[in-house]
DNA sequence: ACAATATCGCAACAATGTTGCATTAAATGA
DNA sequence: TCATTTAATGCAACATTGTTGCGATATTGT
């Protein structure tokens, strides 16, 4: 028997708010946004079931800081394994489209899934730091 | 002025469990193995210190845990932009040596580190399973 | 509308990482 | 060797992040 899942307020909003970014943001980032609109543990439970749903995926930053972000780029191509960037100076964590990656494993190992995540400037901060 | 660092026991201990196992560990694992030796306080400092000094790397594995490794196979390549292989089953985070990537950033972007880590089921656990 | 139950809020807890400060112990040179 | 300097430690206290249990609430299929 499945679990049906419900559309919540909460769950509406948390959706709003990670689809209408331009990065990946973190739990942090949306008890910030969302203020007392809901429970600091809501939050988690909704990023849970978002992900399972895959209406988002988690990207884990450079530093171990869990992230999320939109699956609409990603519902082409139905894998998670394109490249995330990640920008030293503003922090900004985003999708890379169009960068597919390949590599070889040792003898005997099996494939599940690839993370890369590049970290460096972003061409915001680029632009600013040659004004 | 420069700040000298000491040869204290406790980096030494620390060091001498990170370079004599096979895989990467984390905080929790070091403590598990030291026991009472030295406090939980120190272990953080420590490994802050041999991860400046270049003694070892960290590895953050695909759930965010920040895992240790030696920098003897590094020492060569200078760089820490190889792969690593987290397995799914026996949770075992290790270097691949001799795996390159090159990939291209979006315009205007500054490339400073590559963070690359595949997911799958290591040697031992396929040829366990298989048995 | 109503019953079933997924979801929520809250409180309490657990895990992980940080900071301040008095004490200890490397390293250095006399 | 011994005294001096100060990096490093231990401990306690705190901060942050994530988890769990449970009674109350709200969504959804009928
Ligand atoms: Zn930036
Ligand atoms: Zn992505
Ligand atoms: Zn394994
Ligand atoms: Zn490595």
């Amino acid at each position: 028997m499945k679990k049906n899942t419900r559309n919540t307020k909460a769950k509406a909003e948390i959706l709003k708010f990670i689809n209408s970014s331009t990065r990946a943001v973190s739990h942090l980032d949306i008890q910030k946004s969302l203020g007392e609109f809901c429970d600091r543990v809501t939050i988690y439970r909704v990023l849970e079931r978002l992900t399972e749903e895959k209406s988002i995926h988690r990207i884990v930053n450079v530093d171990g800081v869990i992230n999320y972000a939109s699956c609409s780029s990603c519902a082409a191509h139905h894998t998670h394994n394109h490249v995330h960037f990640s920008c030293i100076n503003c922090k900004e964590l985003s999708c890379l489209e169009n960068n597919e990656i390949t590599l070889t494993l040792p003898e005997g190992y099996q494939f599940k899934e690839a993370f890369l995540t590049v970290s460096g400037v972003c061409k915001e901060c680029v632009d600013r730091s040659l004004v």
